[in-house]
DNA sequence: AACGGGGCCAACCGCCTTTCC
DNA sequence: CGGAAAGGCGGTTGGCCCCGT
């Protein structure tokens, strides 16, 4: 309501960034680290509110970042994650490290909301084959919603991962080698499906192992060289660290949970495969059944 | 060669959730 | 426990660039 913006100061400046003060934002985070974003403009002796400086990072100066086209296997991939999660596009994200969920979000609304309408206008209907407005617009809290789909989530990947699906997903969802090879871990989705996992886990087997795969939940910041900055928006080599969707909440817990899964398993397993098999029998909370599968609009 | 239209992408805006005090 | 602040997310916009006419 009357709430006001994030960004008050007159002074503060708006608009593309320049060289000078990519440079200085990389250069602060090299030193501190992401985080404390509130700090950040001030302590960088940057003219950007703190928001800015985040959207600047995470979408374009982190590394890791892959720019340019997408692969045939992103795409499908990103249309088979937006037909199970809606619009969350952090939420896809978190499957595609490489990619900034702004990336999918323009991939999404320039090129593929148009191929997929395209594709289903022989046979479509109006709100077009990947949309799932009706979902997204149902009348739940957001963390309602979301609890459903990370549920959903973790019972897909879980199928996927146990290949059981005669017919995957244009690349099975890759997440559980991905989380366990990288530890850049967007996770914060990824680990929400990851934190069932887990909490099932602790559930389960009290006395249980923990971490499976710590794999370096939080990697040197220092990946990024200076040059790195200057200029050249190409993004880093290796996904790493990013400061700003794994929050202190989540950055420990990024890694592991899934990758190995637990001993007392066939009861989640069966809980969670129930789904896939079963169909039309109602979940813990009526989970949301997913649209069909994509791959048939290739 | 000039112009117009469309595509693409970086950045902003506003709302919601989470965390802190 | 409640309010404020910070962080995060999705939708939207503005401007640049490319391509076709």
């Amino acid at each position: 309501m009357g709430r006001p913006p994030c960004c008050v100061k007159a002074e503060v400046k708006k608009g593309p960034w320049t060289p000078e003060e990519d440079l200085m934002l990389v250069a602060y985070i090299q030193e501190h680290g992401p985080g404390n974003w509130r700090a950040v403009p001030t302590n960088a002796g940057l003219m950007r509110c703190s928001k800015s400086c985040r959207l600047r990072w995470t979408n374009y100066l982190r590394p890791g970042i892959k720019r340019g086209n997408f692969s045939d296997q992103e795409e499908k991939l990103i249309v088979h994650l937006q037909a199970l999660l809606g619009n969350r596009w952090a939420a896809i994200a978190s499957y595609l490290p490489e990619r900034t969920d702004n990336d999918i979000k323009n991939y999404w609304n320039t090129h593929l909301k148009k191929k997929l309408k395209k594709m289903s206008a022989g046979g479509g209907g109006e709100e077009g084959a990947g949309e799932v407005k009706t979902r997204a617009a149902a009348p739940k809290g957001q963390w309602e919603r979301r609890l459903q789909t990370d549920i959903h989530t973790a019972r897909q990947a879980l199928r996927d991962a146990l290949s059981l699906d005669p017919s995957p997903p244009a690349k099975p969802l890759e997440w559980a080698a991905a989380t366990a090879a990288a530890p850049s871990s967007q996770a914060t989705y990824a680990s929400s499906a990851e934190n069932i996992a887990r909490l099932l886990e602790g559930w389960m087997q009290p006395s249980g192992g923990g971490k499976t795969t710590p794999s370096g939940s939080r990697s040197s910041v220092s990946v990024l060289s200076g040059e790195a900055a200057s200029a050249s928006h190409s993004g880093g080599a290796a996904p790493t660290y990013d400061g700003s969707t794994v929050t202190s909440k989540t950055k420990d817990e990024a890694a592991g949970a899934v990758t190995a899964p637990p001993p007392a398993f066939s009861m989640l397993e069966s809980w969670l495969l129930d789904d896939g098999m079963g169909h039309g029998e109602v979940g813990l909370m009526d989970v949301v059944v997913p649209l069909g599968d994509p791959s048939e609009f290739f």
